[in-house]
DNA sequence: CATTACCTGCAA
DNA sequence: TTGCAGGTAATG
């Protein structure tokens, strides 16, 4: 469920209350397979005394950064969410980890579906390691050059690509369909049939699409709430995704919106901006 | 490349 | 009851 926009909002909300503060107490890990590489013995004994003097997003995932180098890595995979409460709230069901503070704030790790996980590194080379293996650059830091770079080092289908956290990190299935609506690409497109002019509407498509849904704190369509336990407002403002049958926001097409299935995932496109060929094929082929 | 597994909740 | 869900890792 969360991708990059609503974990950076999530990031963001957790840096406001927690720089600073001491932790107290770790509990309720009540499923120890979220922890793949820690016990709540570990967890605890670790994290209690720490103070919190990071917080950063990198792709999905929230970087707890601890004093004394241990780094607390949280990713909530499609059902979880942090959650701040203070501690005279009872615990909601579905939480899995908490972590108190010294002000009587208390984090929850809140996920019906057991995907999240939660790691616990000690130094700073352990968590690079990790994150390095997995994440290609932040879609947001990358300039125009650096993309086409990217783009002819790999192959295969647009929307795959897009999905591939090593190609860039923090993508998924929602934005990966509105940036390629956004860019009029369509997710079959092959990354070597890209001409330049649609490698650069790409490009852009993916600042305008991301940074936008920051700025609206994120989509939230079931689940998905920030740090606060509030919603964005991104869901109001989504061009294909969820939407078949309904018109093509575009004002001069006006399209139905189709949903197929593309790398194995609920695919929603405007056939009419979205060509399946690209533009030079579909003029050929309709004359 | 595709398929399956991991989990639960919800809507059709 | 079935199918579907914003993710990823493991396995043909």
């Amino acid at each position: 469920m969360p991708e990059l926009p609503e974990v950076e909002t999530t990031a963001r909300g957790l840096r406001e209350r927690l720089l600073g503060r001491t932790i107290v107490s770790v509990g309720s890990l009540d499923w120890p397979r979220m922890a793949p590489n820690a016990t709540l013995d570990t967890l605890a004994t670790t994290a209690v005394g720490r103070t919190i003097e990071s917080i950063a997003r990198r792709g999905k995932y929230v970087i707890v950064g601890l004093s004394g180098e241990a780094y607390l890595v949280l990713h909530r995979k499609m059902s979880g969410n942090l959650v701040l409460r203070t501690t005279d709230l009872p615990v909601a069901a579905h939480t899995h980890l908490t972590v108190a503070f010294d002000d009587g704030w208390r984090l929850d790790f809140v996920d019906p579906r057991k995907f999240g996980r939660i790691y616990l590194f000690l130094g700073r080379d352990a968590l690079d390691i990790f994150l390095d293996e997995r994440l290609g650059p932040e879609p947001l830091e990358i300039e125009r050059t650096e993309l086409d770079r990217l783009l002819e080092r790999r192959r295969g289908r647009l929307k795959s690509l897009l999905l591939d956290q090593t190609f860039l990190a923090g993508i998924g299935n929602l934005y990966a369909d509105e940036i390629l609506w956004e860019a009029r690409l369509h997710p079959q497109r092959s990354v070597e049939s890209l001409s330049a002019r649609e490698r650069g509407r790409l490009h852009e498509a993916i600042q305008h699409v991301l940074s936008t849904a920051i700025e609206r704190r994120g989509t939230s369509l079931s689940d998905y709430v920030d740090a606060e336990g509030e919603p964005g407002t991104n869901q109001n403002y989504l061009q294909v995704y969820g939407r078949a049958g309904l018109p093509c926001p575009r004002e001069e097409c006006g399209n139905t919106i189709v949903r197929t299935v593309v790398a194995q995932r609920g695919t929603w496109v405007c056939p009419t901006c979205q060509p399946i060929a690209g533009r030079r094929r579909l003029v050929r082929t309709t004359r």
